[in-house]
Parts: structure tokens; C-alpha cells; sequence
RNA sequence: GGUCCAGUAACUCAGCGGUAGAGUAUCUGCCUUUUAAGCAGAGAGUCGUUGGUUCGAGUCCAACCUGGAUCACCA
């Protein structure tokens, strides 16, 4: 956009020939940094009467030149701090580089603490080092207190800049870094919750030469030594249960999943997905798993319980809802399918105008209903059970009833945020299931699974019962961030290329 | 992919078919406790792109590019 030098980077330029003419390397090596300013910001009466040098080092975020004195403030990753520059302290030719930096700069700057006569608390300089020029002056964005709170002018706002040029969001909204530190400690807190339970955090391939464990169409890349196509994988799942074959009894991964399906405001073409198996466990223990640690991230790591959310109030702190999904359908849809009469959910999709493809059985006519109907009616948290087995290829029926699988996805705000199911582990069910995939692929669903007969083998090993669990963290992060778009928790989401 | 909205200076934005604007930022001058510093002055633009209508287009029309919202698809 603006690659060209404009008259600020030329002006910047010249700055900085001067600064090489005045035998000042503008890109030193080391930097003398004794202190953070988070250091001096803790405790200040100390460090005021006690008069001890500090030497900090950060980016000159502003600056404020009268004469022969000056101020500016400097921001490090812990904080931001006035300094105060006079010429009678740092000497005539030190002052003449501080009229050569610029907002933007790095530096370090040597000088013991006091408060200023308006009594800010401020570092009176006695050097000032240059450790980076900038050239290319940072948008100007202004703040001023008033009442205790920040007014900011002239925000750095534009969404199409934020997202490509990301460093300056962090850079220039303070508050749009403070998502991504939550993003950090939301993950790290995932894994100090699985790690107690006793799970394995696993590490599977991302180069898949067969992709499954979900329904979606992926990238293809290809190896040039073994000469052959692979590709991106799309979950993580059939891997993770080759673990448990393999005598893992609780594995985890947390990792980018890849689709290659449309973007918007939920879908990115990458994401992070987190899925955990735990052998002898089942559906029920999922449930549990997931609302424990949904609502200890919510009470420990961002520590709130009522998130807003989509224009929703969600509350984390109640006890889930659990309700199952021909029951939601008979209560908003009014219609009873339990007994899984196809010309019946049929005639009510057809009557309701909702589309659906000729080869649909009536499991599939039942979940376009439920996602018609009653998806965007749930808005706090409720785990939907007693999905129809037909579109739950990799999930065990429930022993009472064969058409439905022991299977949960939790809701919240109308969006899925998680997926689990009792793991189907018959090798032969499975076999038949992936084979009914397979058919579906054939008739042009590009989204079925595929049969993946290295995990069919596998699976004849045995793999003991066990519960599954998938949860989207770039969604359940919008949920506790309360960001509507998945783009403001992606540090770098997909844009097209400018 | 459909529909709607937006794109003008480094940033945030005005702009009615008739010479391209403001605030901030920048530059110059003054200024030794400022803080959205102040005062005085100055420079800064291929108005997203390409066509068209018109005596004349930032403004009207068309197509395209990029982004957003929404619907569809998608878990």
C-alpha cells in the first residue's frame, strides 16, 4: 500500500545519516538494559528515595520537545514509563541525539527516578542511547485520562489493516494484546488441567496421506522424495486412537486442524483444535471433562462467570444444560421423529423449505431440522445428546437404541464448541460405517469420510472402550475473550493476498 | 456464491457534478517540569483500480480488487 518512500521515511532517512555521520551506530548490538520498566513501575517511593541509576530500554511511543528539555514516554513489554530529558543533565551533545529520535525508536535510557512537578512519576535521564532507528513513523494514536478511565483519539481502527498488519494492532491497541495474552493462558491452563488428569500430550502427523475423524474437504500438498500426494490433516482423531491401541490410556493434542471450506466470522482455514482420548471412559465422563474444564477456565484463568457473547449473556458458572436432540427438535420444530420416519422428516424439511440432498437418510433430515430449528435457540451452555448414528460415523450406538449414537455436542450461543462421543470401537461396525462413507463420497458428498484401512487394522488390534472429545479453541477463546469474529483471536488470520 | 455497506494525506474522518479539506501526526521557529503540551508558520494526495457519461467526476454509471455485515454452504 504504502511500500514507496513517503516524505516521513525520507525524512527518517536523512535522520539517520546523520546519526551515522555523527559516529552513531543506529542498530548496536547490545543493549545495557538494567531495569524493565515494570520494575520501576512497582514500588516507586522506594526507588524515588533511594535515588539508584536504572538504565531502561524500550520503544519511544511519544515525544514531547520544548526547547531544551523534553519528554517522552517509553513502553516495554511490561509497562510505559515518562522520561524527562534535559540538556543540563545529559550534556549538549546527548541532547542533540535525543532531537534525533523519533516516536517509534528504540533506546535506553540511564537516569534515576522522581516525580515531575505535575507529578507523574518519571525517569530524569542522564543518557540517552539509541538502540533502533524506526523509518517509518507508527500511526498516531493519542490518549488522555479523564476520570480514571483512557480516552484514546484517532485509534488505530481500520479492520482490514488491524488483521494484516497485526504488529501494530498489538502495538497501538493495548487492549487487543491483552486477547492474545488471555488466548496463552486459556491454552496453557488446558494443558496444566489434562496434564493433572493424568493425559498425555501427544504430538500426531500434520501430513496425513489418508485425512478422516471428520467431515470436510482438505488441502493437498505433495512430498517430492516419496513423490506422492498428502495432506493437511483435517483432525487429529484417527491418530490419537491408534495411540490408545497402542496402550496410552488418556492421550491429548492440541494443534492446528485444516479445512479447506469457506471463511467467516467462525472459520478460519486453520485453527487450533484440541482432542483428548481417555480409555474407560465414555460419553458421560466427556461431559464432565468438558464442563469442568470450561467453567475452571472461565473462574481461574479470565475469572468471570457471565460472558457476553453474540449479543447473549452466557453464564459459565451453572450447571450445563443436557437435553437430547429429538427432544429439542419435538420442543421447537414440533415435530416428533423419535421414530425415525423418514417420509415424515422429509415432508417437514420439504414443507419448511429446508434443503437436502436425495441421498440424506433420515438421521440427516433430523440434524438439518435440529440446526433449522433449534441450533440458534440455545444459547447457555447445553450439552445435545442422542445424535442419529447415521451422520456419527465414528461414534458407538447407544445400547438402547442402535438408530442413535452415544454422542454429545455442547452448544452455547447457537455454535458448536465441542464434540465427543462414546469411540466406536468395533472394527467391523466401524468398517461398515467408513464403507457407508465411502458410498456417500461416491455420490459426490466431498465431505464424507474416507476408508482408512491402516486404522480399520489398527482397530482389529483392539482398542478398549474409551470417550472421545473435540473442542475448538479459537471459538471457545471468542466465547471467553468475548470476541464475535474468530479473526480477533487469530493472531494472523487467512486474508487474501493484497 | 447472493445482498448490503465501506475504500480520500501516515492515522481517524468530512467532502453538495465546478480549483482537494479538517483534527492528529510530520517539518520549521519560540519555549527548562510537559503530558491529547502550547503559540506561529509550512509541507504533505494517482480520492482502491479500469472504463464510461459529462464542457467538467472524489461525487453519477459499469466492471473489477480488498475488507466488513448478512444469508447460503460449512460443524
Amino acid at each position: 500500500m504504502q511500500s514507496r518512500d513517503n516524505q516521513f521515511i525520507q525524512l527518517r532517512k536523512q535522520k539517520l545519516e546523520k546519526l551515522r555521520a555523527a559516529g552513531i551506530n543506529p542498530y548496536p548490538v547490545k543493549s545495557a538494559r538494567t531495569h524493565s520498566v515494570g520494575d520501576v513501575l512497582a514500588d516507586r517511593e522506594s526507588w524515588i528515595s533511594s535515588q539508584q541509576e536504572v538504565c531502561l530500554a524500550g520503544r519511544l511511543v511519544a515525544m514531547r520537545r520544548q526547547g531544551r528539555i523534553g519528554f517522552g514516554n517509553i513502553e516495554d513489554a511490561s509497562g510505559r514509563i515518562q522520561i524527562y530529558v534535559a540538556q543540563n543533565l545529559v550534556g549538549e551533545e546527548n541532547y542533540e541525539l535525543f532531537k534525533l529520535c523519533d516516536a517509534g525508536d528504540f533506546v535506553q535510557v540511564g537516569g534515576t527516578l522522581f516525580n515531575t512537578e505535575a507529578g507523574e512519576y518519571s525517569l530524569k535521564t542522564i543518557r540517552i542511547e539509541l538502540l533502533t532507528k524506526n523509518l517509518r513513523p507508527l500511526p498516531a494514536v493519542k490518549e488522555k485520562l479523564v476520570d480514571g478511565k483512557t480516552v484514546r483519539y484517532d485509534e488505530f481502527s481500520d479492520i482490514e489493516l488491524r488483521y494484516r498488519k497485526r504488529y501494530l494492532d498489538l502495538l497501538l491497541n493495548p487492549g487487543n494484546r491483552q486477547v492474545f495474552i488471555q488466548r496463552s493462558r486459556v491454552i496453557s491452563a488446558i494443558r496444566s488441567f489434562l496434564d493433572a488428569k493424568g493425559c498425555l500430550e501427544v504430538e500426531t502427523p500434520v501430513l496425513q496421506p489418508l485425512y478422516g475423524g471428520a467431515n470436510a474437504r482438505p488441502f493437498v500438498t505433495h512430498h517430492n522424495t516419496l513423490d506422492t500426494d498428502l495432506y493437511l490433516r483435517i483432525a487429529t482423531e484417527l491418530y490419537l486412537k491408534r495411540l490408545i491401541v497402542g496402550g496410552f490410556e488418556a492421550v491429548y493434542e492440541l494443534g492446528k486442524d485444516f479445512r479447506n471450506e469457506g471463511m467467516d466470522r467462525t472459520h478460519n482455514p486453520e485453527f487450533t483444535m484440541l482432542e483428548l482420548y481417555v480409555a474407560y471412559s465414555d460419553l458421560d465422563g466427556m461431559i464432565a471433562v468438558t464442563e469442568e474444564m470450561i467453567r475452571h477456565l472461565a473462574q481461574n484463568v479470565i475469572r468471570k462467570d457471565i460472558y457476553n457473547f453474540r449479543g447473549h449473556q452466557v453464564n459459565l458458572a451453572q450447571p450445563f444444560i443436557r437435553a437430547s436432540m429429538l427432544d429439542l427438535v419435538k420442543e421447537h420444530a414440533g415435530i416428533d421423529l423419535s421414530d425415525f420416519d423418514y417420509g415424515r422428516a422429509l415432508a417437514f424439511c420439504k414443507g419448511h423449505k429446508l434443503e437436502v440432498s436425495p441421498e440424506a437418510g433420515v438421521g440427516k433430515l433430523i440434524a438439518v431440522i435440529f440446526e433449522a430449528f433449534v441450533e440458534e435457540k440455545l444459547i447457555q451452555p447445553t450439552f445435545v445428546t442422542d445424535f442419529p448414528k447415521e451422520i456419527s460415523p465414528l461414534a458407538k450406538a447407544k445400547p438402547d437404541n442402535p438408530q442413535l449414537a452415544d454422542r454429545f455436542e455442547l452448544i452455547i450461543a447457537g455454535h458448536e464448541f465441542a464434540n465427543a462421543f462414546s469411540e466406536l470401537n468395533d472394527p467391523l461396525d466401524q468398517r461398515a460405517r467408513l464403507e457407508a462413507q465411502a458410498r456417500l463420497r461416491a455420490l459426490g458428498d466431498e465431505e464424507a469420510n474416507v476408508v482408512d484401512e491402516d486404522f480399520l487394522e489398527a482397530l482389529e488390534y483392539g482398542m478398549p472402550p474409551m470417550g472421545g472429545l473435540g473442542i475448538g479453541i479459537d471459538r471457545l477463546v471468542m466465547l471467553l475473550t468475548e470476541n464475535d469474529s474468530i479473526k480477533e483471536v487469530i493472531l494472523f488470520p487467512q486474508m487474501k493476498p493484497e
